[in-house]
DNA sequence: ACAAAAGTGTTGAGAGTACACCCATGC
DNA sequence: GCATGGGTGTACTCTCAACACTTTTGT
């Protein structure tokens, strides 16, 4: 089968920046490439959009493919199109990026065999294309967004200490954050419920758990920006 | 000339919304469709993507073909691809953000003639394709920008009065602000200089011209947002 | 009893908001 | 001299940032 046109046209690919925290740091998914051109190097997942479907469609797609996980933050993140990012011809990509809780972020075993990796974002491998620069994109959103939204939940359980709510906003920001301020800040928010739960874990004071009141993302509005911390 | 792929491939557009400001309103330039789908409908400035053109290249192009302008505020907004949206076939397009100075918003004669116009965003017609949603989009993002950038300064002409920043402020977000709160804010941020020279026009008290100190645009960071007004 | 993380208040500084009058110019 | 927009300061409130000790549990 062939599809001819008058005028050349672009493919079209998605590409994922798919966050996750691990021992407080936060990682990125990558996979290895089999192929020519950058094989064996290490890139975002990613994949052609297909025919009548949606653009975020085939983000989730992929998502699924790659992670097995549905149901978590997803958004678009920019579209990189410059004619030489991909030595194959012209390729333009919309790049998303993902949050997976860190209770979800096994791999599905078949994608695991296959050279998918949860890599700490403070010792990335080269990437191919220009993955690096979609990263430090995505990254910078992550870090503006977690000013002003609750996307920072994202990365969370339903259930969480506080402690591990504040453990995300260090892993992201990439710096410490005072303990009582913090918890005066987000309790000010007024976006989380106690269980009467309490995590019993470790030798230590169990912990009490919380839960998030809103919806699942929420911009922070009134007071403008919520977390200069 | 034919061009054929082994796979279905999308058209790829760029489509803009290009914003000044006009007798203290927010307009927006549209242009009248001559050709169906839509004809006579409204619709926003915007082109195919040519073969090794960058997608940023490809916006300054069309915004060169329909105002003239070169050398102002650019920025991507959004990659909107629904199957759906575009009647003719799949069409993906990038939009994209522009601010012209209210100093050179004449449009070329040519495409004056041909049903170029701009419209005050608090009466706009009706728009074709998805366009109205594009625009939605950009105005959010405009305001939201402008809360914690200084992009309103694109809006102006090389010096301007503090009263006519203040109007860039008060259309866009669409409310009065308080002149002297606005004035300390702005020195606060210290990024204008004084010029020796007055606005000697109309019957009142002369104004004092200022200029933009920084480069182009910039991003206020230090204490975070810094017109939450 | 001790190790380890959980939990809790106060103070000083800076920014936000509300508010009203005099000034310089052209006619 | 008057109409019109230009220009200026103060007081109150609220949020931010810095800072250290007690509590609860397991071993």
């Amino acid at each position: 089968m062939a599809y001819t046109y008058e005028y050349p046209r672009p493919s079209v690919t998605v590409d994922l920046a798919i966050f996750t925290i691990r021992e407080g740091k936060l990682h990125v998914l990558l996979i290895r490439r089999g192929g020519q051109p950058f094989k064996g190097k290490w890139a975002l997942p990613g994949g052609f959009v297909l025919e009548g479907e949606d653009l975020e469609t085939a983000a989730l797609r992929e998502l699924q493919e790659e992670t097995g996980v549905r149901d978590l933050y997803l958004e678009q993140l920019y579209t990189f199109g410059e004619p030489q990012r991909d030595p194959r011809g012209r390729v333009i990509t919309v790049a998303y990026f993902a949050l997976i809780s860190s209770d979800r972020q096994e791999l599905s075993a078949q994608t695991d065999a296959a050279g998918v990796e949860w890599h700490a974002m403070d010792a990335l491998p080269p990437l191919a294309f220009d993955h690096e620069k979609i990263l430090e994109y995505a990254l910078d959103r992550l870090r503006n967004k977690l000013e002003y939204t609750t996307v920072g939940f994202q990365l969370l359980p339903k259930k969480f200490t506080l402690s591990e709510l504040q453990g995300i906003y260090e892993a992201i920001l990439g710096r410490g954050l005072d303990k009582r301020n913090f918890r005066r800040k987000i309790a000010l928010l007024d976006i989380l419920e106690e269980t009467d739960e309490k995590k019993m874990e470790g030798v230590h004071r169990p912990a009490r758990l919380y839960r998030f009141k809103a919806r699942k993302f929420e911009k922070l509005k009134d007071k403008g920006i919520l977390f200069p911390f």
